[in-house]
DNA sequence: AATGAATGAGTGTTCATTCAT
DNA sequence: CATGAATGAACACTCATTCAT
């Protein structure tokens, strides 16, 4: 681990500093890191780090910048590229690209999406959502009507799409205020309940 | 204003504790909001705050409680009173309950989901996600074979749930690890296909 | 020493904040000085200070308001207060109401009037200082026709007069851009030679 | 621009530092100035400049040592040449020659003046002495005899060389322990009044 | 019961200064 | 000779937390 070289370029220098900012940031959340942590994952100094990235803030933002970069990179290869794994269909290729990154760089995964990783609330919150999410897995099992082959893991990995997607469209209607929620309701409850009867042959186009 | 008791009971003034730590908290993540701004909010001192809830966190732990509990009632009981509103579906019902309470209460909504809503953090973040969301948007668009009546929309609010179904596989490849990325991939992939066929009937079952 | 009370009402606290902090602005210039170091002189801690003053430059900028205020008021009331000592000209009781005041508070009029008291600067200024004093007291003496009764002491006294003086011109001059230096030198000159001349009654209106 | 050579032989070198350094320090006082500054707009880096001036100190002193040199030399010249601007006075000459030094090299007059130029203390200070230097005007001016001929520019001017002098004086009354300060306010006072009565014809000996 | 007063502990940031090339 | 790289040491400022009233 000694092999840390003294003197570096500042070329190498900043992206090793980038690596250890992104571990970080994902382990905790922004306010929870200290810059003088990175600095010494790095290999280097706290003044080091704000001469070549300027601020905490700034640290940040590389980080962000250069993880969104590459996934966006990663990305379009795979769909522009025939050959890239997953086969004829550009969406499975892409999507298995993102996968592929997200689980090979869970990081900077997290960092980008940034959902509270650690730190004091990070406990809470997620007991919290557990509860949520058992509470979303009994009403989509005890609806009844399980189609066959439907298992308990699938009604546990549906509860997770629905509440994320719920996530997604609460979003969605802060920006777009013409939209009814009880719309964008139904339509969940549809796409569940054609999930539901997808299942059993997922891996099929 | 001034409308605000002296000497209220206890559960009382806890309520309003909760209240105003609640708006706080959906504004700014754990660090940036400080227990003083939530004790003025209140109404209140910081001592009492301590004295009722005993720590920062200890009021954080508050809001997640309540706010968790409150919308798991809000869930059940839609599903269990077939004359809620959503008609005979227990899971529309279930659904319709789901989103009017993250509409109605987003600041509750913001604390239990917790993705970093502020901070100096946020602003690149939110850059870099609308990034990869533009580029997922254009992978569906871009994917050629879009069924009839699928317009920007369609694609702009699939990408989303695309995104946010990944995300939620993310966390359960963390928990499952005897699961492959690929495999779940792929059944993003014909999920989203399975969408973009379904687009058209959005509301009916 | 101890006397010290814990718990002071706000009102008095500020009071013993601004009186240490005088002190320490009149021996170090501002950056010398450590919030700190204030803090303890004042019998309290640096948040306190912060809480009440509100930053470093909240704390010089209350120092210089107060001294300003009582220098002013002192003024005042020895000018028109017939009674007050110097006699019946008030510009003699202002002078020496003034005088009084630099004398009696030197802190304050240091830190009004903030000269480099300190530092590591003060040194090489306070030498390069006497160098010019001493140039422009031989110059004053070897003048020549020197009036009777002018002692070396007056020499030197003029010499500070004179070197004030053109500094205090420097500064109208650039706040007056129409005047020309040569008329302030001769005009500085001027007053020099007059000075010369009254020297022997000085005391006498 | 790009004029500046390399390797320039060490003296040249030597004074475009401090060239530099004299601009620097008297925009702002010796804490606010930072030696890379320095060395940036002298066209070099900091470690030269610490090999050939040794410390930010060294750099300082180098200023004043330079510009006091200078002035004392021009002060010199002008009084021991009677050939000099001025006429026969040497006492003008003088004065002429160090009026026409602070002006056309202020930065070196302030640098060694060194009144806190700029930093967060200067703008509580000027304001500060605005308002004492308004009161001391308004002293003069209320006196009532004001002579024929004085305007409020005199007064003005007036008031600024009464307040240097007493500046000037607290300085003396420093070293001298035996003085009154009632006994200079006196001679001030008649200072005053000799200036007073002087002013009509200025510029005549 | 309720609060003004007070602080210990910690973090971001800066800068003079020195190596190693 | 000249400089890019690197840092030890300080300092302003903040905040959760606790007394004493």
């Amino acid at each position: 681990m000694k092999t840390e070289q003294r003197r570096l370029p500042r070329g190498i220098r900043e992206q090793l500093m980038i690596d250890a900012a992104v571990a970080a940031f994902s382990r905790g959340d922004y306010h929870t890191v200290r810059v003088e942590e990175i600095a010494e994952a790095a290999g280097t100094s706290k003044p080091t780090m704000y001469h070549y990235l300027g601020s905490k803030e700034g640290i940040f933002n590389a980080c962000v910048r250069r993880e969104s970069e590459r996934l966006v990179e990663v990305l379009r290869a795979a769909v522009h590229d025939p050959g890239a794994p997953g086969g004829d269909d550009p969406l499975r290729r892409g999507f298995r690209a993102f996968f592929g990154f997200v689980v090979a760089h869970r990081g900077s995964w997290t960092v980008l999406y940034r959902r509270a990783a650690a730190g004091p609330a990070a406990a809470a919150v997620g007991g919290a959502r557990e509860r949520v999410l058992a509470e979303v897995t009994e009403l989509i099992t005890t609806c009844g009507e399980l189609p066959e082959g439907t298992r308990e893991r699938d009604a546990a990995l549906l509860a997770r799409i629905a509440v994320s997607t719920a996530d997604a469209f609460a979003d969605w209607l802060l920006d777009h205020p013409e939209e009814s929620p009880d719309t964008l309701a139904d339509h969940v409850a549809a796409l569940t309940w054609a999930h539901l009867e997808m299942r059993g042959a997922p891996a099929g186009a």
